[in-house]
RNA sequence: GGGCGGUUAGCUCAGCUGGUAGAGCACCUGCUUUACACGCAGGGGGCCGGCGGUUCAAAUCCGUCACCGCCCA
């Protein structure tokens, strides 16, 4: 990795005049660990960045963490909590000193474990979403929006996290199920006439309720809309309202209304004009707009009160259990408290509009496709961003207020008497300027015009909402261009056993632990194999197959370097072995390329697999050994294979690179010397004569327990020839060419048979295999009639598949009576 | 409630634009073959979730049902 580094080439150099290829690392919370989402898109990104490195791109992998303002805190709250010290208990400034102080001991550590994966980051430029400049840019955006009038103050029902203490947004809150007590509440109508039962799991906000709401076609209450509740406890009057979104199904079909502390009730309050009634605080206590008995109260508490007064009061009315989902809040867990309460938002509808555009003009490609979808039915239906969370640690609203005034601006105002605001951004509005911010933005640098837009964005799903739209956002309005021409939107790994991989849930693994135990490239390529279009499962098995692939070219090269093999040389293929081997070599960076470019990364890995086990190895080097190959060209082969795999497997390949004679510095920036040339179909299918003669022998030979060691006396009777290298078919599967005599053993294959001298036969044996191959032949030859006897088949299907049949047919009719001949000698 | 994805060999999964199913692991049988037993060679194993439809031809396209999972409300 070291190597890598100093080579300098991991620094983008904006001056260069090879064509750009940039991708801006997802940042990763600056309080996080490396885990197993990280590491597989840090290899994909890695394979991306070293592919286009080698081909010649100038490449730039930005790289850097994100302040992460709630979870940041949190760490630093804890360390100080250990010593007694409360956040409180220090001024604002004081605090943040300590902040920096963690951030500078312990923050972003996972940059480097990246570098443990061999991550090929540009860490010469690594940025952190509270550095000064990058801070500045932030601001700027701010005011800007502020100045363009998207972002606004305002009273708004906000997800209030109680553990927080803070408002969070939309996004940072997940909606779980949770079985509630239903319970069934009499309100007494005012005029004395009789009562309304509504129904609510949170009896406590009772003490807010300014309606109770009927659907305005509900026969039972219809009536009633119009009249006024009194309600119990705290003996305010609250007139019934008729609202048709009202689900006259739902409980008893009357709904309290308590609009300063649940999202239905506050739209019902607007259409109404409603007021609203703050009974719950910040601090999830009840607050002095109830009646005295209750104030103070923690919720919970509340709830238990409400419910035993209303209980003596004999105005319960029944209870249920009830399933239902309710918001907790993804950071600290808690259950959200929906809250009236004064905070900055920014308007999305506007800067969604280009966003989605862009999507559809194709600007931005989703991989896979589906994802994009996701991606503009959420920007279509996209509501207000609030933007201000109540913490210490973030970028500090740029906004000051002294009485009524408010001023938003890059600097304090003039005069006395002005106090900032001391909220402080969304962590997700910073992150959103990523793509540009850290190449300099505001700033007109070279970087940022050289390498905006980048290339690729690849991440995960569950931040397609989070980052990916709101950087498309931000990236149109203040760079004019898309972030990113392609999203590629990776698996999630799951534990083996398909449960989410956590470390709460036990099921974590680290991959810094497989990283140990099996090496970087074993992660890297097992990884790559799972990768998929939806979510997988972490296997060790895939690690291993990695694993026994570095070991297999390890020693693949060993046998090269120990044959003479070099590098650095151009041969021209000459003999038929090096030709085949060109050719598939060829083949296989073709492939590869579409792979890569299309983001099929197991189906690459699974090539460079079998490119490495099947062809080189357990083809080429016994060729080569069987003298059917040359060491000339074994080390171009070997470099080429290197340089294909290298993206996978770098640390392997780098290593080899450098056993290998003749090689000439990092194969980080490696161009082979020597070109795979133009597919040579002649010696492929020499080559694939070859392999289905020697299987079709060995196959033989194992039924019959014929040693290999024994040389047998074969004759080939190929359809074709010249297709098949029968020198080599003697080196390889240790038989002499010659007249195997009549009783010879007869094995099909594809394009002639092979006629085959057994030293000693075990007539019961060859007996039942002729059988078994018979019975093979005559049911493809039934299928094949079958076929051809269909005239529609005949008709309508393509010439080539019917003359292929035809062939089918003949072939394996043939062959039936071969063997039919053979099995009446056999007697 | 709306949307998306999945159901293929014992296990985990590939299979792009339709032409008679593949991989890795596991399993069975051989092999101290001078790069590699983290290996080599040979082999067994699947009515491709159910039912309909389109087609000469469906794991592949369409419809429907069942079960599993995810996202949004």
């Amino acid at each position: 990795m070291a190597a890598w580094d100093e080579s300098g080439r991991l620094r983008g150099d904006p001056s260069s005049p090879r064509p750009p290829y940039v991708i801006a690392v997802p940042p990763p919370n600056v309080t996080g660990a490396l885990h197993m989402g990280h590491a597989l898109n840090g290899t994909i990104q890695d394979v991306l960045i070293r592919r286009h490195r080698m081909a010649g791109y100038e490449t730039e992998w930005v790289t850097g963490t994100d302040h992460a303002g709630i979870a940041t805190q949190a760490v630093v709250e804890k360390d100080l909590a250990k010593e007694g010290i409360r956040r409180t208990d220090m001024t604002r400034e004081e605090f943040l000193e300590k902040v920096w102080a963690w951030k500078a001991e312990y923050g972003g550590r996972i940059i480097e474990q990246f570098t443990r994966l061999g991550c090929t980051m540009d860490y010469s430029r690594e940025r952190f979403t509270m550095d000064d400049g990058y801070a500045t840019a932030v601001l700027r955006v701010f005011v800007d929006l502020y100045e363009k009038g998207y972002v606004y103050r305002d009273t708004y029902l906000v997800n209030w996290d109680p553990g927080l203490g803070s408002a969070i947004s939309d996004l940072e809150v997940e909606n779980r199920e949770v079985t509630d007590t239903l319970v069934q509440i009499a309100y007494p109508l005012s005029d004395g006439s009789g009562e309304v039962v509504v129904a609510t799991v949170r009896p406590e906000t009772m003490l807010g309720d300014t309606a109770v709401a009927v659907n305005p076609d509900d026969d039972r209450y219809r009536d009633l809309v119009g009249k006024t509740v009194t309600l119990p406890l705290s003996g305010r009057e609250v007139p019934i309202i008729g609202d048709s979104h009202v689900d006259p199904a739902f409980g008893t079909g009357a709904l309290k209304v308590t609009p300063a502390h649940d999202p239905n009730d506050f739209e019902i309050m607007r259409r109404h004009g409603l007021e609203a009634v703050q009974v719950i605080g910040e601090d999830g206590c009840i607050t002095d707009a109830a009646p005295e008995a209750y104030r103070g109260l923690p919720v919970a508490q509340a709830q238990e009160r409400v419910i035993a007064d209303l209980q003596e009061q004999g105005l319960i009315r029944g209870t249920e259990d009830y399933l239902h989902t309710v918001p907790f809040s993804h950071r600290s867990g808690a259950r959200v408290e929906p809250l009236l309460s004064l905070q900055w938002f920014c308007d999305m509808e506007a800067l969604a509009r280009p966003a989605i555009e862009a999507e559809e003009k194709g600007h931005v490609r989703f991989t896979p496709p589906t994802w994009g979808r996701v991606y503009r039915d959420w920007l279509t239906d996209i509501r207000p961003w609030c933007l201000s969370r109540q913490l210490w640690w973030g970028h500090q609203l740029p906004v000051w207020y002294r009485g009524d005034e408010v001023y938003v601006g890059m600097d304090a105002p003039e005069g006395e008497g002005w106090e900032r605001d001391p909220d402080v951004l969304d962590t997700w509005f910073s992150s959103a300027l990523w793509p540009f911010a850290t190449l300099g933005w505001p700033d007109r640098t070279v970087e940022l015009s050289r390498f905006y837009p980048t290339s690729v964005l690849s991440t995960a799903r569950e931040i397609i909402f989070l980052w990916v739209a709101r950087m498309v956002m931000m990236g149109l309005e203040y760079m004019g261009q898309v972030p990113f021409r392609d999203v590629y939107i990776h698996s999630v790994v799951q534990a083996p056993d398909g449960r989410r991989m956590s470390k709460s849930l036990g099921t974590g693994i680290d991959p810094l632990d497989v990283v140990e135990r099996e090496g970087a490239d074993a992660l890297r390529f097992g990884l790559l194999m799972i990768t998929s279009t939806q979510d997988v499962r972490f296997s060790e098995d895939r690690i291993r197959q990695g694993r026994q692939l570095v070991t297999k070219l390890w020693n693949a090269t060993r046998l090269v370097v120990e044959r003479g093999g070099r590098a650095g040389q151009a041969p021209q293929p000459q003999v038929l072995g090096d030709r085949w081997i060109a050719s598939v070599i060829g083949g296989a960076i073709e492939q590869s390329d579409q792979l890569v470019e299309g983001f099929e990364f197991s189906q690459f890995a699974d090539g460079l697999y079998h490119l490495v086990f099947d062809d080189l190895c357990d083809w080429y080097l016994e060729l080569l050994k069987a003298g059917l190959a040359t060491p000339e060209f074994a080390g171009a082969a070997l470099e080429l294979v290197l340089a294909l795999a290298h993206p996978v497997i770098p640390f392997t390949t780098e290593e080899c690179w450098n056993r290998l004679p003749g090689s000439d510095g990092l194969l980080l920036t490696h161009d082979p010397a020597v070109a795979p040339g133009p597919r040579d179909p002649e010696a492929e299918q020499a080559i694939a004569a070859l392999r289905e003669a020697v299987q079709a022998i060995r196959s033989v030979r194992s039924e019959q327990g014929i040693s290999p060691r024994e040389q047998l006396v074969v004759r080939v009777a190929a359809d074709d020839d010249a297709a098949l290298p029968e020198d080599a078919l003697a080196a390889i599967a240790n038989v002499q060419l010659g007249d195997p005599g009549d009783d010879a053993l007869v094995v099909p294959m594809a394009r002639g048979r092979i006629l085959m001298k057994a030293p000693e036969v075990d007539a019961g044996a060859e007996r039942a295999r002729l059988q078994a191959a018979l019975e093979a032949a005559r049911s493809e030859l039934a299928r094949a009639e079958k076929q051809l006897s269909n005239e529609k088949f005949t008709s309508r299907a393509p010439a080539h598949l019917v003359d292929a049949e035809r062939e089918k047919a003949r072939r394996f009719a043939a062959e039936a009576d071969e063997l039919s001949a053979r099995l009446d000698a056999l007697g």
